[in-house]
DNA sequence: CTAGGGTTAG
């Protein structure tokens, strides 16, 4: 106990009836019931008994936790009355309090006033972490630079009040330096410090750093495994995610909710559905089922993953939805083409009284646009703006784009993005190019890239994209330019992959692959569906589109979701789903010889690429991608 | 005085 303390407790000499007050409102605050902290000292004061050192830090707290300023300045009234200023204890939660009510002056006027907090680290400490909460990272650095001036010793909590600072990758070299700090002052080896470092070093988009540390630390708690997991999950690494995960596990730290949003998230973008099935189970064992974070990662997880009727039930068992949650299930019926059921959703939403955000307008904008419904799109767009007082970004333009730009108004998306206020980035111009692409405008197509390309020049998809769109016009002078340009450049295509996952493994397929074990039987299969689909072609004179059917048959068009698809037929029974994921856009040759085979094999399958889904249906895609 | 979480087109 420190000399304060001490001189506290004898200083107020509190009635044993306060220290009563007191417990309670300690235990009320732990358990973070603020209002009925505030409640209690309400009753403390009426009921004539006066607060004192012990009594303030926890209604100081709570009041600043319930963000009620009003009551913030009558409590600093209050203790000024009783005397207790002074005191550490209460000087802290003073500067917290006033930090937490973006009232830093003030803050700092306690600090200021009180001479002997600058010689305390805890009063340090709630300055620096308040300056932190209100993004002055200066002023929190410029009074860490004073304490050490001062020789106050800095502990961890300095630190992890510090730290937090740097949230962008602007920050990264100022976060290694208190890495430094961190390293000279001996705190390193810190568990909290070190999950503080971890965390710092992913906000400022350095996974690689992160992991660094992750292996350094001698002591790994549950939150070490979680910030290292929602590390990688925030940034893409998805397989990373399920490798730590199988990790964790096998050192014998249990996850909890926080871990397995971290998972389902990777499991959502990889297409993981044994994975995902795995920790719903989980969820329920462990009675983590309300968790309304775990219930949001479900219903996306469901949704992307294909399994819809499932998404929507959970979503529907929801109490409390969150514009989260409204996201994810519009998001997964405007991914499967049911953009009708999505504007349904999204309307009911609006009933409920629900506000949407920006996040939600590119959500169902997308939506529309790949169900077709234009007018109803460029409704959404104008009430934007109109009716929620949102600014329209650049990525909601991208989308309107698209959105004229399939309905084959070409004219109008190239008016529009003429007219934008802000300005253009590549995906506009990709959106236009993309419409392009579906509607065979070549014109308009180089003027697009032309744009496309300025802003982005290493994005090797906006290239191919022309390339196909020259192509496809039978203009080879133009995908030899294409061609060129890309050599010249040194950019070279990503190889197309698809993958299905099969009794727990995954199993990849490149274009023309022979390394699979079943390869043999796959290529059979293949090969007697291909006479089967020019036998359907050729009784059906599906016509001019099929007249070259070379497109979709043969040796050089063993795409690598056909392969995937054949090794799904392969080895499941009639009525199994079979979901393949590509990791870039699926050819779109391969999606009209994918449509007969759903009709030939009377099987139900489903593509996902790098875009969205494509359900295939007795000779049916949902998406209307192709025509 | 203090470290970890869900949604976003092309």
């Amino acid at each position: 106990m420190t000399v304060h303390v001490q001189a506290a407790i004898a200083k107020s000499l509190a009635p044993p009836t306060s220290t009563l007050w007191n417990t309670q409102l300690r235990e009320l605050a732990k358990q973070c019931l603020f209002s009925d902290a505030l409640h209690l000292y309400r009753r403390m004061l009426r009921s004539g008994q006066s607060p004192n050192v012990f009594t303030f830090p926890f209604v100081l707290k709570s009041s600043a936790a319930l963000s009620f300023s009003v009551t913030g300045a009558l409590l600093h009234g209050h203790v000024l009355k009783t005397g207790c200023e002074p005191e550490p204890f209460v000087q802290t939660s003073l500067i917290s309090m006033y930090c937490r009510f973006s009232q830093v002056e003030n803050a700092r006027k306690v600090f200021d006033e009180n001479p002997q907090s600058r010689k305390l680290t805890v009063c340090y400490n709630a300055l620096i972490s308040g300056y932190i909460l209100n993004s002055k990272f200066l002023d929190a650095v410029v009074l860490f630079c004073r304490m050490r001036e001062e020789v106050v010793s800095v502990n961890s909590v300095t630190l992890l009040g510090l730290i937090p600072g740097c949230l962008s990758p602007v920050d990264l070299d100022l976060g290694k330096s208190l890495h430094c700090c961190s390293i000279k002052i001996g705190l390193e080896l810190d568990l909290s410090v070190g999950n503080c470092l971890l965390t710092m070093y992913v906000k400022c988009g350095s996974v690689e750093y992160a992991r660094k540390v992750f292996d350094e630390m001698p002591e790994k708690g549950l939150i070490t495994w979680n910030a290292m997991i929602s590390g990688y999950s925030q940034n893409g690494f998805a397989t990373r995610v399920l490798d730590l995960y199988r990790e964790m596990k096998l050192v014998g730290v249990s996850p909890d909710p926080v871990t397995l949003v971290g998972v389902l998230s990777s499991c959502t973008h990889l297409g993981a559905h044994g994975v995902g099935r795995e920790v719903e189970q989980r969820i329920e064992l462990c009675g983590f089922g309300s968790n309304p974070f775990l219930k949001n990662s479900l219903v996306n997880m469901y949704a992307r993953c294909g399994n819809l009727v499932k998404a929507h039930s959970i979503f529907s068992s929801m109490k409390e939805r969150s514009l989260v949650s409204w996201t994810a299930i519009i998001g997964g019926y405007g991914m499967h083409g049911h953009g009708e059921l999505a504007v349904k959703l999204f309307e009911e939403m609006i009933k409920a009284g629900i506000k949407p955000d920006k996040t939600l307008f590119v959500t169902i904008l997308s939506a529309c646009s790949h169900s077709g419904l234009t007018d109803r799109g460029l409704e959404y767009f104008a009430a934007m703006e109109r009716s929620y007082g949102l600014q329209p970004g650049s990525e909601h333009y991208s989308c309107v784009v698209d959105l004229l730009g399939r309905a084959g108004r070409l004219k109008e998306s190239e008016e529009l993005i003429r007219s934008m206020k802000v300005k253009p980035d590549g995906a506009v111009w990709g959106a236009l190019l993309n419409a392009c692409k579906i509607h065979k405008n070549v014109k308009v197509a180089e003027l697009a890239f032309e744009r496309v390309i300025e802003l982005e020049p290493a994005n090797i998809g906006y290239y191919v994209l022309l390339s196909n769109i020259y192509s496809d016009a039978e203009n080879s002078e133009g995908v030899l330019k294409v061609r060129t340009m890309m050599r010249e450049r040194k950019l070279r295509k990503e190889p197309g992959y698809s993958y299905v996952e099969f009794k727990g493994e995954v199993h990849i397929f490149l274009a023309g692959d022979r390394t699979h074990q079943q390869t043999d039987d796959i290529y059979r299969m293949l090969a007697e569906l291909e006479s089967l689909v020019r036998k359907l072609c050729e009784s059906n004179g599906i016509g001019g589109k099929m007249k070259n059917e070379q497109h979709l048959i043969g040796e050089n068009n063993v795409h690598s979701e056909k392969l995937a698809i054949a090794f799904g037929l392969l080895n499941t029974r009639p009525g199994m789903e079979i979901i393949v994921i590509k990791n870039l856009r699926a050819c779109d040759d391969c999606h009209l010889f994918l449509k007969l085979v759903s009709k030939i094999a009377d099987r139900e399958f489903i593509v996902r690429d790098a875009t969205r889904f494509h359900h295939f249906k007795d000779g049916v895609c949902s998406c209307r991608d192709y025509w």
